[in-house]
DNA sequence: AATGAATGAGATTTCATTCAT
DNA sequence: GATGAATGAAATCTCATTCAT
């Protein structure tokens, strides 16, 4: 039958990593075609054959990092056994690097701004906070969930432009009154 | 005769609030000197005549509007006289439409975004975050203003994502269990 | 078994067809590969498989309308058994949508506008000239056949561009007087 | 005041001219930005910046010659003092290459045909044949006007892919017969 | 002091064509 | 024989910025 088959099979996936390394480094602002392709080690013209402009190639990133850190975050707070362990998760999801490093959070920016602006991208962004606190309410009421969650999402943005690290015992004390007041 | 005089001497200051509606509008990636121009009803050239370009008249305009928005922060704390109101005015912060609408909403994603790649608006940052925290700081305990700021920056963004009404009793519940927990 | 037979042994015809439809909607100007290869319904490949590059599609493609308008276009004139009814059937031709419907009309204009820049096409102008000459010569002189030609030719083109039905008693009146003139 | 003035006043002009010149050597499918610039010896840029896109620019250059040819083509027929003369000065526009020259033949069909693809063409090609027919109606009833036209229309087509100078003779016999079978 | 005409650089996108299979 | 993935070249268009006035 002989079809042809692609000889670069993953390039989609490297077209869409080459982009949110741009986005982190130099913001969807001054995100371009060339960039990216510059990036990804691949022609230009590869990027309008895959995709369906500029747009399609940033939604679509947006959506690869956030299935990725929303595995991340799910399994760390599944991993937890007890309650007691998920508190400490969710304290460690606040105060840690491992789990919203700072190439991530500058991504998370920027597609909350791109959201604004973007039907799909606002679709994602309400999914990642849907399936985020699901996974909290594994272990603790939807009321707690949701508080654990503004938590987790507005702590680590301070952290960030304080630039130092948090007080983690203020945050256990604060998680701790939290799932307290909840319950 | 016919001293010179500027014959619009609040062009810079609408330059900038044309600036701001222009990125709420359509995203910083896709402001641009002429859109601002025609918005601001002002000749192209002036832009580039008053500002030293787009990087420039982007961070001043959201240096503007983070004024504006501090002050609106501040004044809505300062005027509690108890801490029981200062409380209140909180509840208030996170919940309420007039503090954060959706328009200022969608321009501080933009300015968090921002900052990651331009000094001035990451200094910006973080002084609006100092800001904030020194407003809560005239009625709690440092540790509390922190936690309380948290609150006040993260919760709205959940609101703005979920779409629908706070739960006032929630966020109210919550607020009180965090004042308690850091006394 | 299973012995090679081509699958879709009108595939040649039916781009060329596709073609036609291209031009007439949207011009040569915006004729592309792509939009034939879809409106063929056959892959993309097929194109150049077939023939030479773009222009050669554009140039079979106009050979094959002409041919069958060019047939029409004989057998409307052959049928006639006397001049009374030759005559009565220039006059058709120049009144009547069924020998030059829109579309047909349409493809003449960019069949010509297109011969001015390619050989082959131009080649094929002159022959539909000689060909509907030719046709006319077997119930009128030489010099009258021009004439009428001329006037099946150009009168469609007016009836095009005014949107409006020709007055057939003018028609009728111009062709009875050109026959004379001729005779 | 100071208003900075234009350095190169008939540019636009000369755009047009130079699109012109590239439509008519090359055709509207091979008419791009760059021929059109390197042919005007204009800057890329500036074609964009005093016209609206490729298409405003080929609107913009047939309008331009449309107003050209109907200025010549009436100041010949209305030159004519007597219908004698306007008789005459009828066989001269089909018959000779002063009115229409090569150049503006293969003009004149790509307006044509690229007519068909856009509406300010369309209207500018119907605007044509009224102002023409009109020119005619200063010396002749208007159904003569009508049919004359064709032939100043269709006849010339003819002679251009005949490729040589067409029988004045007949053609003058056949405005004689035209007139007087109208009168 | 102020402007807007002008442009070069580069952004996005389209597309004819090639060629491995 | 046939295909469609792939790409280089070029097309259209946008825009920050410059600068004569």
């Amino acid at each position: 039958m002989s079809r042809r088959v692609p000889n670069d099979p993953d390039r989609r996936e490297r077209i869409l990593d080459a982009a949110l390394d741009v986005i982190a480094e130099r913001g969807v602002h001054a995100t371009t075609h060339r960039r990216i392709a510059e990036r990804a080690e691949v022609p230009l013209g590869s990027l309008t054959y895959y995709f369906d402009g500029l747009h399609d190639i940033i939604a679509q990133a947006f959506t690869r990092m956030s299935d990725r850190m929303s595995a991340l975050y799910r399994s760390s707070v599944a991993l937890a056994a007890t309650r007691k362990e998920a508190e400490r998760a969710v304290v460690d999801l606040i105060c840690g690097e491992e789990y919203m490093p700072e190439r991530e959070m500058t991504l998370l920016f920027e597609m909350y701004a791109y959201a604004e602006h973007s039907e799909p991208v606002a679709r994602l962004s309400r999914d990642w906070m849907v399936r985020s606190r699901e996974s909290l309410m594994a272990h603790f009421p939807e009321d707690v969930a949701r508080v654990l969650d503004v938590l987790v999402e507005g702590w680590p943005m301070h952290r960030r432009f304080e630039g130092r690290p948090l007080d983690r015992a203020l945050v256990a004390r604060t998680v701790r009154a939290v799932i307290a007041s909840g319950g």
